[in-house]
DNA sequence: TCAGTTGTAACCATAATGGTTACAATAAAA
DNA sequence: TTTTATTGTAACCATTATGGTTACAACTGA
């Protein structure tokens, strides 16, 4: 299963804010005009992203703008904030290994560390990159 | 959302054969019995592992065997043989961003790279993993 | 022929995703 | 104060994936 589309979207969003935050005021209907999605959609994942103390959104008055300084956003925080796991643990362990079959019993023993390792070089990379490298290389693009 | 159960479910299959083949036909019933699941269950992921050449499914007469030595076998190809992701990519990117925002225009050029480095990182950490492995310290744990 | 097993179709319940409509709550501007 | 724009959220919906189950034809060796 792929991890869900709220990610991607969600990094766009910070690109957006960053991007337009000066010529635009940057409301759900705005932000969903980029993404080309319905403005619900963009609303929840700002409400996620607000819950993560990454973004803040004003209501009545409307848009969103963003919490922290950028380079101490990184792809992680973005990750943790919209893509919720059971447990934390990316993979799902087959609930009830038979505890009477000798490999039932010693399963979870023999593949814990080695799921938390993969879990955790995937989650190392993503901490590498941060919004502000995103702001930087959109500038020198546009430029 | 998490990568599914049929991951650990064909690491655990491996496992049991290893150890298992000398005191028991390996059946899908067997199987089912060890991972406490249904035999169709079983089945099913045994022909994925039979497609990707990693498993020998004997019909009629039953018996599932491992394809090829332990240390050729990594997490990384039982992983690729079960969990069928779309182009290959870990990350469903929102499908169409509007290209008249420069935002929009320029995300897949700010993100791909990063998120295939992502992916690559979780991949190669799988194929640091081996089938061998499993059979080697399932071995000093059970004795 | 028989018994045991696989391969697969046809279902089912549950959950997640992405989308949509609707509307109360809010806050600023007129 | 009223109006306007916007958010927050509930309540749906369709689609898909997962994990499970029953059923049965096809196969193979005894």
């Amino acid at each position: 299963m792929q991890i869900s589309s709220r990610f991607t979207i969600a990094l766009h969003i910070f690109s957006c804010i960053d991007v337009c935050k000066k010529d635009y005021k940057i409301t759900s209907d705005f932000l969903a005009g980029s993404i080309n999605t319905n403005p619900v959609i963009i609303r929840k994942i700002l409400q996620q992203l607000k819950n993560a103390g990454l973004i803040i959104v004003k209501r009545g008055t409307g848009g969103a703008e963003i919490a922290k300084p950028l380079d101490e956003i990184s792809f992680y925080d973005v990750y943790k904030a919209v893509e919720s796991l059971e447990d934390d643990t990316l993979f799902h362990f087959h609930e009830n290994p038979n505890i009477l079959c000798p490999v039932g019993k010693n399963i979870h023993f023999l593949l814990d560390k080695k799921l938390q390792n993969i879990q955790k070089a995937m989650e190392d990379e993503m901490k590498k990159y941060t919004i502000a490298d995103l702001s930087k290389e959109s500038k020198t693009f546009l430029s």
